[in-house]
RNA sequence: GCCUUCGUAGCCUAGCCCGGUGGGGCGUUACCUUGGUAAGGUAAUGGUCGCGGGUCCAAAUCCCGCCGAAGGCUCCA
């Protein structure tokens, strides 16, 4: 069925002459109505009265939002090429009218088989002009995708979306399974849960999309409250801003990464944030998901804003000469931001936003020797990059995503992935390729809301590069197409920081200290003087920590001990230092130890550097973002 | 986009159901306090109660419309 819906000042037509031998019966007057959305409806062969239903209730939906209750049900043959037999499309057409009138709304309806002469009027805000399809075994299709994030380029089908979504329904069709650490593959049904409860969660998440939590994210308050990242509402919505510690924490983050990616290989390079609409090798993938992006227009141009690296990274692929001595090729970039255009009520937090920094490293690998040897190293990569960022293999769970024929025919190499985890890992199977990928895997923070994010991803495309004519030069001078890695070692930065506030709160719920790693903490040593008059001596002791790269700072506003103590630990500050009288003398320092739930200790000014040196070892350091002293700072969030 | 909830000072919040001088806390500022490991005291400061309309002698409170935000759903290429 096809529907063209009109919201209009009003409509006259008249019917001139039968134009079937199926019409009914109508007088030759003209008909005005006002005030009416009006359905111009073609019915389809197939329709049922199903279709009826859904379109009725579809139109409903609009009604409500234009504040009209009135409708007519225009019989309008000439939108479809594909129409049904006139008899069962006037059956359908009075369905509809019959539906309508059920549902308590004011239904015209114009004759059938008639040719009729009229005059719209149409409205003119955005809403007033829809057009809609209605295939009838598309109606109830999930189509689930299986992406859950990750620097995702192209997808496979670019057929008209009718014809996509009734492939999708047999393609995309999910099967959920266990992959064991041993490799072997069963039923998740038959899975024995049983001290897997993370793993449960997410598979809950992922194949049923059930959970009864109510609570806001508590990421959210603590991005706020610790002077992280707050919303902006001058911008759009899951534009966020970053307060000088968000954003050292953010910078520490992405340096760390890319740090990590250029040992490993990567050629870190930049490209454009926004790309012509109408490039050849983009535009057949943007018509699928139009909504989706930031487009803007520039003179006579229309852009777009990047959703991950890969069309720059791929448009430079294309223009370089590659041989196959120099495969496998990696290029990296961290996109500062990619854009997504999530719907408004998607975005949250630090979880789902429209702007974000996300690493893609695409790797050019000959062939899939090549590959699976890339995918493992990879692989390792990511779960070490994680772990160092302080999220473990128990925060954490892994889906595997391939087809079943991949499976059968790789069957060793998945195994070796799942043995290397050593956890179990969902595995959702396919019974044909429908994404440009042949295999997936993202690695998912369970949250407390049992909500799953993606964070690390790796996968194997098998399609952009014809796509885009990647080609390298083979032994025998021949233009071959690369096999492309995609990968995001860490997922999007804001994501990681996201997961280790919802760590943070964990941890405080199960009784242990909230904390961030010490190499994140905007402050990692904080000097508190007894009174003022020991003031003169904090700056000294503050040099030579901060000599060694040691985050310092001294608490000389005008409150009492306690209260300094308490705003120290409410920042989650590490180390707390109380400086009177005995440590002037003494020489020792009195250290209040955040890890070990406030328990003191007592410390040479050595010991301490190298106690918090020994946390930060290997880690990228960023100078304290805000003045040392505390009675300069400005207070960003009440 | 849909559903629900919520908009009261820089921040958090009571009051709203049942209309009658908007109350508290945090912060900020000043003064007192100069301390030994999670909130010292006093005072001052700060409000078109989101916006517009309606009902009423009278609206933060009731009604209608709009705007904004959050959460859920869907979605997450």
């Amino acid at each position: 069925m096809r529907i063209l819906q009109l919201h209009s000042n009003f409509i006259t037509y008249k019917p001139v002459e039968k134009e079937l031998p199926q019409a009914e019966e109508a007088e030759k007057n003209e008909v005005r109505i006002e005030e009416v959305v009006v359905l111009f409806t073609a019915v389809e062969e197939g329709d049922s009265s199903q279709v009826s239903q859904k379109a009725i209730n579809d139109a409903r939906a609009f009604l409500g939002k234009l504040k009209v209750n009135k409708v007519l049900i225009y019989p309008f043959a000439h939108l479809s090429s594909n129409l049904s037999k006139p008899q069962e499309a006037f059956n359908v057409i009075k369905e509809m009218e019959d539906y309508a009138k059920q549902k308590g709304i004011e239904t015209y309806r114009a004759p059938f088989g008639w040719n009729k002469q009229f005059t719209v009027s149409i409205k003119g805000h955005p809403l007033a002009e829809q057009a809609r399809t209605y295939a009838p075994e598309a109606l109830n299709i999930e189509a689930k995708a299986g992406e859950t994030g990750g620097s995702v380029c192209g997808s496979k089908k670019e057929e008209e979306p009718v014809s996509a979504a009734l492939k999708a329904e047999d393609t995309l069709k999910s099967f959920w399974h266990i992959l064991q650490t041993d490799g072997s593959l069963i039923p998740v049904e038959e899975f024995k849960f049983k001290g897997y409860a993370n793993l449960q969660k997410f598979a809950n998440y992922e194949i049923k999309k059930t959970r009864a939590v109510t609570i806001m994210p508590p990421h959210v308050p603590l991005m706020k409250r610790l002077e992280i990242a707050d919303y902006e509402s001058g911008s759009d919505p899951g534009n966020v801003r970053w307060y000088p510690k968000g954003r050292m924490i953010k910078s520490l983050l992405e340096q760390y990464v890319a740090n990590r990616i250029q040992a490993y290989g990567g050629m870190e390079v930049e490209t454009p944030l926004m790309y012509d609409f109408h490039h050849p090798s983009l535009a057949s993938y943007l018509n699928r998901f139009p909504a989706r992006q930031y487009v803007l227009k520039s003179e006579d141009k229309e852009l777009f804003l990047r959703f991950a690296a890969c069309f720059g990274q791929f448009l430079m692929a294309h223009d370089a000469q590659i041989s196959y001595k120099q495969l496998p090729l990696k290029l990296f970039e961290l996109t500062r931001y990619s854009f997504r255009r999530e719907k408004s009520g998607e975005v949250v937090g630090l979880k789902r936003l429209r702007a974000f920094t996300m690493p893609d490293c695409h790797a050019f690998c000959a062939d899939f020797d090549q590959v699976k040897k890339e995918f493992m190293t990879r692989f390792d990569l990511c779960i070490d990059v994680l772990d160092n960022i302080g999220l473990v293999k128990d925060d954490y769970e892994i889906a595997m995503r391939f087809t079943k024929d991949f499976y059968a025919e790789h069957k060793e190499f998945i195994a070796s992935l799942a043995t290397k985890f050593g956890k179990p890992i969902l595995a959702e199977v396919w019974n044909e390729r429908f994404f440009y990928f042949a295999l997936k895997w993202d690695l998912n923070f369970i949250d407390n809301q049992d909500k799953a994010a993606a964070l690390s991803t790796d996968q194997i495309d098998v399609e952009n590069a014809e796509r885009y004519e990647i080609t390298y030069v083979d032994e025998k001078g021949e233009k071959q197409y690369p096999l492309i890695l995609h990968c995001s070692p860490s997922g999007a930065i804001e994501r990681d920081i996201y997961a280790l506030l919802e760590k943070a709160y964990r941890e405080q719920m199960t009784g242990k200290a909230s904390m961030l790693p010490v190499w994140l903490s905007p402050t990692q040593v904080r000097l508190i003087p007894i009174s003022d008059k020991f003031l003169d001596k904090m700056e000294p002791l503050a040099q030579q920590i901060t000599a060694s790269c040691i985050r310092v700072d001294i608490d000389d506003t005008a409150s009492t001990l306690q209260k300094k103590i308490r705003e120290a630990e409410q920042e989650w500050i590490p180390y707390i230092i109380v400086i009177g009288e005995k440590e002037v003398e003494s020489g020792t320092l009195s250290v209040r130890v955040r890890e070990f739930k406030g328990k003191q200790e007592a410390l040479s000014v050595e010991q301490l550097i190298s106690i918090v040196s020994e946390k930060i070892a290997g880690k990228p350091y960023k100078p304290l973002p805000l003045p040392v002293y505390l009675s300069k700072r400005p207070q960003f969030h009440g």
